[in-house]
DNA sequence: TTACTTTCTTAAACTAGATTAAGATTTGCT
DNA sequence: AGCAAATCTTAATCTAGTTTAAGAAAGTAA
């Protein structure tokens, strides 16, 4: 398979619109393929200009550190999905790591900006459009979390992400629903007793 | 003062491009102008393809009712920003409420999409963007919920935002922070006891 | 000004989830 | 195959916040 299609899948994602051969190669030619191992730290706290990244291959997570050391999962993204802080290039007060090896396309923003001059191809406020896709999501997490017990965020993402329930350790996902791993436990003994 | 500021005011920050007369005509007649007594419903949960509004004066708050009939609030908007679903037009879960007697433009996603194409004022993905800032704002108020406890959330609030702890009921603000009315109220005498 | 509604305060009893501790199971590396 | 590290499970105890109830204070309308 060609190594350009997951920036450029995204690309007409984002856009809606079919990219001819000159536009694909100039896309290509501003993104940087990384390989990296799970666990690859690929930008801290403290960090400014952190980059854009696009999963071909993989498994990443956002995440930061509170003020008693305990990590706090904001995102998942697996492939053919965009991870990163959007607060770049003002320096950033998260983490990005793989949680498995990884392969990755990534931009810093002003190559970004550049991409999305050069194509004139600034965003339409679309439905559809990713940021604003990325915004709803992030919205019905919010949601989630005020709104239904730890239980319930539980089986919700366990219906909605079941690939990811397989994929990522469980303390992991309790970080992500804001819950303790002994409690996480705790309701999935419950509710697998419920299922037999 | 002119009543389309609020309007040609959005467009600006969003665009960071200055608008000739002939496009500030145009925007200004995409919008409707209203007026809305406090606790006003603009929308409610259920209906589809709901409004964009911008607020020239006045106070406006996002919520929806959990499953237990509990409000929970999202946002909150005052002058010169903008509220609304960003799922629309599909059907929204959310209620739109004005906490304030409001003036207000609004406008159909629809006529929105004509906006943007009309004046090609396609967004960038620039950090100063409207919606990426507002994809920032949610993200961090998920962080805080995820990672302080219920006293470190509403000083938080209370820093930033000084001036909606005097103008919005304290059982909003506790709907907002995730809390009950009556523990915000033990919070308030907790703090405002240790500043004496 | 008065009366009613809304908002806020207080506290006792309760609970969802955290913490702590210990051990079991699974995974990965040599 | 064996061992160490990582992950998961279980349960007792604790706690941040909820619920319930009652009354006080503030706001609003007549």
């Amino acid at each position: 398979m060609d190594t350009k299609n997951a920036v450029i899948n995204f690309f007409t994602r984002q856009t809606g619109v079919e990219l001819n051969l000159e536009q694909e190669e100039f896309v290509h030619q501003a993104y940087r393929k990384e390989s990296h191992k799970k666990k690859t730290i690929l930008f801290s706290a403290g960090d400014a200009n952190t980059r854009h990244y696009i999963i071909e291959k993989g498994l990443i997570r956002l995440y930061l550190i509170d003020s008693k050391g305990k990590e706090i999962n904001i995102l998942f993204a697996k492939e053919n999905q965009v991870i990163g802080d959007l607060a770049t290039p003002l320096t950033t007060n998260f983490y990005l790591e793989t949680i498995e090896d990884s392969v990755v396309y990534s931009i810093e923003e002003s190559g970004l900006q550049k991409v999305m001059t050069e194509l004139k191809l600034g965003q339409s406020l679309h439905p559809n459009n990713g940021l604003r896709r990325s915004y709803i999501h992030i919205q019905k997490r919010l949601v989630s979390i005020l709104s239904k017990s730890a239980e319930e965020n539980y089986l919700e993402f366990k219906e909605i992400h079941p690939d990811l329930v397989q994929r990522i350790p469980q303390y992991l996902i309790a970080g992500y629903l804001g819950i303790s791993p002994e409690f996480l436990s705790k309701v999935i003994a419950k509710t697998t007793k419920l299922k037999s």
